[in-house]
DNA sequence: TGCCAACCGGGGCGTGCGTTCCGTATCGTC
DNA sequence: GACGATACGGAACGCACGCCCCGGTTGGCA
């Protein structure tokens, strides 16, 4: 690879980890290739759509997150609730933690599937309400994580969906 | 009015109301005059844009849901908790409730301004939490009706939601 | 029945976006 | 230092959508 090809390939990962964050997976590709001071079609030269560059841009945090829920935990309840909290400060800090649920890619569906281990084994140990999927987690997740970026208060809200999923039957 | 103005005029609005509800405010404007069988200019004749279209169709649904939320009830977290369900099985069959709550326009207003006394007055009674706000509730309200449209099971999201909204400390 | 105003349809404009194409500039090698 | 491969930039394409315009049509009143 040539040099300059390496360079502008890192300026245009710079650039997209910054928009990215700041404004999620809808800023303009041409946004990111003004900031990263070169042209669209130079994106396209090392990333071959808009989501390859997205997931370029989370894989290596998004992968890190899957890791550790994959590990076996003593707690499987306080396991899930981790990952959960910790979804939700990433998401109140950077705005593609929550397309990074959302956007079609298989990175995505690792992170569902994470996801539902965690969900599962909290159920087997019998902290979380048996009567929830995955699908039903992940929406709420979705929802919640989306809900953070409109000004509600990031640590009410997911204590409200902490305390929720807690294993009660209804009032 | 002319005749057959009042007829178009009518069939735009059952068109609006079945297409908004099946795929929400997101719904071409071209494909509503479509299946009402006339052309977008005809459209645009009696409604000056497509959010007063779409506010035509929800007010009175929104507005009768919006007197009910404002008549003084005994048990405020009662009502509160009634408003939400009705919004929730309003969302999980039409898609356009859920797009009430986001789309701008006076009737949304009005709609988050009722949530706000009844979210205050199941506040004073001691049924939920007081360290939420007004915008914590539409947030959260938010996402849990987009997520409705996803494949989860929305009487289980509204159990989850309306008990983490109880007034109780972490666990 | 004839006339005019009101109304209709749909082609078209402007915009924004993801993506592609190509003439030009640059790098790295011989 | 020259040459070929490689990469660059940005103009342009295709698409989708909200919205407007205009030639033709239709309805209701005299």
């Amino acid at each position: 690879m040539r040099a300059d090809a390496a360079r502008n390939r890192e300026k245009v990962l710079v650039a997209a980890r910054e928009l990215f964050a700041e404004q999620g997976f809808d800023v303009p590709l041409d946004e990111i290739a003004a900031r990263a001071g070169v042209g669209p079609g130079t994106v396209y030269r090392h990333f071959p759509t808009k989501q390859a560059l997205f997931q370029a841009v989370t894989e290596a945090r998004v992968a890190t997150m899957i890791a550790s829920a994959d590990e076996p935990a003593e707690d499987p309840g306080r396991a899930l609730f981790a990952f959960l909290s910790r979804m939700a400060d990433e998401a109140a800090a950077k705005r593609d933690m929550s397309d990074a649920i959302t956007v079609p890619s298989e990175l995505r569906d690792r992170l569902h599937t994470a996801l539902g281990g965690l969900l599962q084994r909290a159920q087997q140990a019998g902290t979380v309400r048996t009567d929830i999927t995955t699908k039903d987690l992940v929406a709420l997740m979705k929802g919640m994580l989306q809900s953070m970026h409109e000004g509600a208060n990031p640590a009410v809200l997911l204590e409200i969906v902490l305390s929720g999923l807690q294993s009660s039957r209804k009032p």
